[in-house]
DNA sequence: CCTTGCCTTGACGCTCGCGTCAAGGATTAC
DNA sequence: GTAATCCTTGACGCGAGCGTCAAGGCAAGG
């Protein structure tokens, strides 16, 4: 199938497609014309990294499941670097998850300070 | 005080006090020679701003509290747009909260079934 | 007078993941 | 034949918050 196709069917753009080519991601064949040709197993890249992205993964963080597909595993998931990149991720996501929560905490209790002084101002 | 010794003493940098001030975040009297000229009240302005920033408010969000300390209240929250805005990012900070919670949730799941699917492939 | 170190404005660079033209070639539909 | 719709590469734009030159003015020490 060509970009265009390949584009719509995972519910992406051929500007992302491309992107993701440029970024060596992604790689097609080409027909003679000079247009991209994908097969479906293109299609379960492109899905993977979809996946990868919707769970706040960089572009570079999926690498690893891609070249791992591409090495013929039968999931992205299914070698050392990809286990390492989500045991990498949990603790990332663990520091964001401290830092916010010591923030929510920071906001409620400037919060709570100025509204007791717009208490105690009243008479 | 002149935009270096501001920087020096607020702990940060002149480009960053021009940024500010670009922004409409920091006005600074001008002596004869075209130097910026900053007071006590500048300095905690600027201040205010990083307490901010380090919580993780934009500097747009900053706003109101600069205004309410020109407006010659003792504090930034002594107004009602600023307690505004720190129940604006408290409920903005939970909605990345409950994000954050529901991705390691994900990456948890995805981690621990490639996991199994290591041990069961063993022999 | 010369150097050093402050200050001025202006403008481009950086990260990320594409969106959005632009200019042109290929293919398909009528 | 021709219009509409694909495809190609290339290059700029965006948003946030400055960093980092660039080119020059002003002040102070020796």
């Amino acid at each position: 199938m060509r970009i265009g196709d390949l584009a719509q069917r995972a519910g992406t753009t051929t500007r992302a497609l491309r992107f993701y080519e440029s970024q060596g991601l992604l790689m097609a064949q080409r027909a003679p014309n000079g247009y991209r040709e994908y097969d479906e197993d293109d299609l379960r890249l492109v899905t993977e990294i979809q996946t990868l992205q919707n769970i706040g993964f960089s572009l570079d963080d999926t690498r690893p499941f891609v070249e791992c597909l591409r090495s013929g595993h039968e999931s992205g998931d299914s070698c050392a670097d990809s286990i390492e990149t989500y045991r990498r991720k949990l603790a990332e996501v663990d520091g964001y998850l401290d830092r916010l929560t010591a923030i929510r905490a920071g906001i409620q209790t400037k919060l709570d300070d100025a509204q007791a002084r717009q208490q105690g101002a009243r008479p």
